[in-house]
DNA sequence: CGACTGATTGATACGTCTCAAGGATAGTGG
DNA sequence: CCACTATCCTTGAGACGTATCAATCAGTCG
């Protein structure tokens, strides 16, 4: 990882080269309409934040740390995982640009977090948002509507994982990543992830998923024209699997 | 569902034959520390609840119904399930007495709650939630304690779901439950959720799990002294289990 | 007692995992 | 620019675990 400024000034101009923190925010592809107001909020702690860079597969936290930052992603993916002792390891999301993390947890933090693709990312300690929570109540407000929001995930996810197919897996996370990446029908969408990634998401193996996604494409209800993107053709076909409905 | 009270009086005398807000505060099992002076503070609205009960499997409320109301279990075990349209269903948690839910629900619940056993319920206007919230500041403060322990509580299942075999899955079922049961090693534990919903928690057929447990049985793990009990023999052997060293 | 519900056990089918081989892709250095 | 390599993806064959279907058993209630 390397911190690239840890700016104390409030200095708007420095590196402008990237996008400043209220744009990711309005582009934010994670949250509801109540995120933005949170990005608000977190702006004031903008004299504490640093940014940070991590390469692909690097960790940013690792579940049992102390959790002394809470982040926002301005560009790339990362991965929240739990690993458990004999290698096994369960991916139980994936975060896209706007999204924050690490926010949750009090103490320690509760699941890894690791790039999967390079990432930007703005820190902010943890002191500074629990002082800033403490006065402006409207903070915890709405830190709570974000893990609300990941809440509800998470109890999809569960779904997922105790209820569907392989093939109802497959279609379910490429719908919930066309939602999030605001794709319309029809769009190409970009899978930054690799497939084994996908599959410790889903709670499958590798080759497992391959097979689904073939399977998809065999159908005409996918296009993959590269490795890393996807073309939903029949995303009602998708919504039919996701839901549990077998069509004949 | 029945009500029984609807105690506008701040009047703590009535009812003396079940035991009172505060004793199942103390005694509850869903919880770290910071959940008792969650209930301290619920104190403040006595006032408005309301004690209701349920019959088994009768449905509390449903995904989606307007949340009105937060719920706290005086006696009784309740499930958290999800229903898809195709009838399967996945139960996210089952909820001991002292445990709060429909807290973190606002607007519409995010999933259905169902009586596994008949149960008593202390109901809370979510209105007066929101106004105790708004000027008693560490209200919100345990609210969002209690909603990151269920955070964890769903994290860990995640794993379970994602990652183990069956007998894995049961093992840490039990595992949990004698957590929250505050059972010492050895105790017999109650089983108060039938086979079935033991299956739709761990994503599960019941055959499966009936096997599972049999195994168990078979390796001298657990005894099975009654359908509805349990009592954990070698509770170490459990947890090499649940944490998926596969002991040879 | 008989009927009912839920639990258990067995036999078989199916889906996913595992292992293995081959193919695509990206990055590296000549 | 082209091998060369490493990594990841894809596909196939067979093994394994869980689901399914069916029958029996145990406990409960009228």
């Amino acid at each position: 990882m390397s911190i690239e400024m840890q700016s104390i000034r409030t200095d708007q101009a420095t590196d402008r080269s990237l996008p400043r923190f209220g744009y990711i925010g309005a582009e934010s592809a994670c949250g509801g309409s109540g995120q933005a107001a949170l990005y608000e909020d977190l702006r004031t702690l903008d004299r504490f934040s640093a940014r940070v860079r991590f390469a692909k597969n690097e960790t940013i936290f690792s579940e049992g740390d102390h959790a002394g930052h809470a982040y926002k992603i301005v560009s790339g993916v990362v991965r929240l995982c739990k690993h458990t002792q004999d290698g096994r390891r369960q991916i139980a999301d994936f975060l896209l640009p706007g999204a924050i993390f690490g926010i949750i947890d009090r103490g320690e933090y509760g699941f890894s977090a690791e790039a999967v693709s390079d990432v930007v990312l703005v820190s902010y300690p943890r002191t500074q948002i629990d002082r800033l929570s403490a006065t402006k109540s409207g903070v915890l407000d709405h830190i709570f509507e974000a893990l609300t929001e990941q809440f509800m995930v998470m109890q999809r996810h569960l779904v997922v994982l105790g209820c569907q197919s392989a093939k109802e897996r497959v279609a379910s996370f490429f719908l919930l990543l066309a939602d999030r990446s605001r794709a319309l029908p029809g769009d190409r969408l970009d899978l930054p992830m690799g497939r084994q990634d996908i599959a410790s998401h889903l709670g499958l193996t590798i080759e497992t998923v391959c097979r689904a996604i073939a399977e998809l494409k065999r159908e005409g209800i996918v296009v993959v024209p590269s490795m890393n993107q996807i073309i939903l053709k029949d995303s009602a076909a998708l919504r039919r699997l996701a839901e549990g409905q077998h069509y004949c």
